[in-house]
DNA sequence: ATCATGTGCAACTCTGGAGTTGCACATCAA
DNA sequence: TTGATGTGCAACTCCAGAGTTGCACATGAT
């Protein structure tokens, strides 16, 4: 059985890490409303370091959600949708597939309670 | 006029929270695999103890992903798609929101490499 | 050249939460 | 009743990471 039906070990693994934490989603809202803006300027619109919002910023990075590119002694940062867009279809997708999966087990209880012989659950695979 | 377009209070935020732990994940994708059990019969499937996994579903059911019920002595957990469902919306909808917001951004940044004046970004309201 | 501004690195503190163990309480079976 | 199985609560350890400060280095302006 190797159960990998999910894909763990996937680019949302990092996208989740990332989205858990409220400065970090707080940081990417500013960072889509202000467009293209250095660490520094983040950190002016926040209530902490320079430093902090560079190590978030680079967890984000690492996940795929902003990019950053140098322009002289600065470093601009921008947000990045793709990553976040593919996250929401896995997402979108996981709760469908636990849809069908509570729609197989229901059905099978009702079955069940009208003195059928309960059949067993997992049977045929995809 | 506080934060509000993108709700940072609501839901999403403890499903974000919850998912952003992996073991959080296996416990989610073991439950929608065996459908409804206990937290004892999910320990035995995973490297951890009884009352951790039943933390995990106390953290998963605070984010409306789980839900338990009572049956005699002990207690079946079920999936629950709903949460998850709303959050890939959410997750969704941010991203178009990103990509209309870079699509204005390079579209101004084209305009004034051609040498016009750059018109002002943020004008019109929703 | 000098000064100012901004980034990068490193060490440090501190709190939250993941996991553990032990025991008390509740329920089913004999 | 007694014994077995399962849940619930509380105290505890441990570590990842959020945030800080200080300083060195690089770049733009004068």
């Amino acid at each position: 059985m190797t159960e990998d039906q999910h894909g763990d070990v996937s680019p949302v693994d990092g996208v989740l890490a990332a989205l858990a934490d409220p400065t970090r989603r707080q940081l990417l809202d500013l960072l889509a409303e202000l467009g293209e803006v250095t660490a520094t300027t983040l950190a002016e619109h926040l209530p902490i370091s320079r430093q902090a919002v560079v190590k978030h910023l680079a967890v984000l990075d690492a996940a795929g959600l902003v990019a950053g590119r140098r322009a002289g002694r600065e470093v601009l940062y921008e947000v990045r949708p793709a990553a976040l867009n593919a996250t929401a279809r896995w997402m979108s997708a996981l709760a469908s597939d636990w849809d069908r999966r509570l729609a197989t087990i229901k059905r099978i209880a009702e079955a069940a309670e009208r003195g059928a012989a309960p059949p067993d659950a997992e049977s045929g695979g995809s």
